[in-house]
DNA sequence: CTTGACCCTGTAGTATAGTACAGTGATTAG
DNA sequence: CTAATCACTGTACTATACTACAGGGTCAAG
């Protein structure tokens, strides 16, 4: 069973060692066992792990919600049913965060197309509709 | 000419004190002049100021991003294109976030759509789905 | 004249996700 | 054997936008 240093785990994870021991610090990882000197000796597997979590923050999970589907994963008594339901809540998360974004846009794209390129800053309809009482 | 204290000023904008002293700091509103004891006395037009910052963060500007339009405002030689080439970088900005917001959401979808609910965790395809090698 | 509401400064904490040192010790290649 | 590279801890810093004190002083109503 041959162990990993940190710098290895990093380069064949694709992230910095300060992250994982960030992630170590978070509880995303376990903490390795030691060598004499102190150094961290990682499993192989902990390049899966960080792979799993750079996956997930990918699909929009925060590192916090990350621990917990980690932890279920984990959890022999998880069904499916359980992991659904999160991502299903990350789903109408990210639904809503679109629903902002697009109400921001379409009340930007309005004042952008009434904005006529050579008027002074005091005639900019932009500025009038954030200067309004 | 009269005066607000910072208190019926955060009232008025529908803002906090502390956020007042904040923008202060940011340099987004003026100090402005101080009573005798101390006290901030703010001009009536401060309350449109500490609005129209509120409107443009509803647009998705960044305080950085609003001290900018601001001082733009100020500045004669501004012009309505100087305001609309900064909306429209926003706009393009907004535009990327939804679409970076659609990939992560239609990914979640796929997963979720995959996952039947009486199944282990072992054998969740969404925890498959970030565990791949 | 007292009491409560208000204001002051300055610092520190919240959340998110790291990144960047400083100062020191270990390992490895030549 | 020595130099370069790597690892260690701990703290502080990045960006964003506040929020929460502590420990004072001030103002207005009764």
């Amino acid at each position: 069973m041959k162990s990993l240093t940190i710098g290895k785990v990093a380069g064949q994870a694709g992230v910095g060692i300060e992250t994982i021991r960030f992630y170590e610090h978070r509880e995303l990882i376990e903490p390795p066992p030691r060598s004499a000197a102190g150094y961290r000796q990682y499993p192989e597997n902990t390049v899966q792990r960080l792979r799993f979590i750079r996956r997930a923050k990918e699909l929009g999970f925060s590192l916090k919600e990350i621990k917990e589907l980690l932890t279920l994963q984990s959890n022999p008594k998880t069904t499916c049913a359980d992991i659904k339901q999160r991502a299903e809540m990350k789903l109408a998360d990210i639904h809503q965060r679109i629903h902002d974004l697009e109400k921001m846009g379409s009340a930007l794209e309005t004042l952008v197309t009434a904005c006529s390129a050579d008027a002074t800053s005091a005639e900019c309809p932009i500025l009038q509709a954030l200067a309004e009482e």
